[in-house]
DNA sequence: TTGAAACCCATCTATTCCCATGCTATCCCA
DNA sequence: TGGGATAGCATGGGAATAGATGGGTTTCAA
């Protein structure tokens, strides 16, 4: 699970070192690295995931008829502008250019998790974000009764 | 897995390098190389993919009675409009000259990934099409929903 | 014979790989 | 409990390599 928020740098050559307990949650089975697109919901940020997660995504399109224009418009969102980046020894990406102007990626980057992905912010943009934070989701909390906790004792 | 949207140069022999991300994605086992044909959509672009695709589309075109209409108007569609082409030794591909002119190809390919297949833009054709792509999808988020992650992982 | 297609080779560049460094948190032992 | 040793992780720079591209040559068919 992608869990917590960290702050890493991105030197000259885009290289940015990838938290190793998300390098952990990503996994390594098919694709020693992490899969990541433009947020889906339009908000200023990537989001990312390893490529188990992608290939789920794959098999619920294929659910959905060809050539439909759901089918096809999620198709272009998602797997047309998604890049692999993969680890280097050192557990890093590199981050393409294009992203790093698109997102105002000037040194710093924030990974965020989501649980099942992350997301990849400007750490500038992240923090004009953060304060609310807190009282967005208060609105929700009723969305998380209902299930019960596993295995709870007593 | 077909991901990413990579521009390629045409040189002045129709030459295009596939993608090596796609080489691989396409396979090799029948036939080294990609099959394209016209976008079945009406689109303005091709639409390629590996040798087994084109053999899956097969099996399912084998389930629609024989000499019907459906199945008769499919098969020129795609396996009569379709075109097998080879890899030369540095993984390129060789754009027959009327698909150039119908494409407008003028020196820059785009291949878009799609997942299971790709597709085979103009890069000037298809660079009017991107800024809409995050809103188009937008309106399809709910089919993305419902059906849970295999495996989580940590 | 001529054009087109396949093949071979050379070059350039962006990416990947490898090695080295420093920091920090953890562990071990006194 | 305190201090030193150790291992994991983030970071930086240079070297090696894969991939994209361009040009020339051979082969085949029309």
């Amino acid at each position: 699970m992608f869990l917590a928020t960290v702050i890493n740098n991105v030197d000259a050559k885009g290289r940015v070192s990838v938290p190793a307990d998300f390098r952990a949650a990503a996994g390594h089975d098919s694709f020693n690295g992490i899969i990541i697109w433009p947020a889906l919901n339009g908000g200023p940020f990537y989001e990312g995931a390893g490529y188990a997660y992608i290939e789920h995504m794959l098999s619920v399109m294929r659910n959905l008829p060809l050539y439909s224009k759901e089918r096809s418009d999620l198709q272009n969102a998602l797997f047309g502008e998604a890049r692999k980046l993969s680890f280097d020894s050192n557990g890093r990406i590199t981050m393409p250019k294009d992203i790093i102007d698109r997102l105002d990626l000037d040194g710093e980057i924030a990974f965020v998790g989501q649980g099942d992905s992350f997301q990849i912010w400007s750490a500038a943009t992240r923090a004009d974000y953060v304060p609310n934070i807190q009282s967005d989701a208060m609105q929700h909390l009723h969305h998380l009764s209902g299930a019960p906790l596993p295995g709870g004792k007593g």
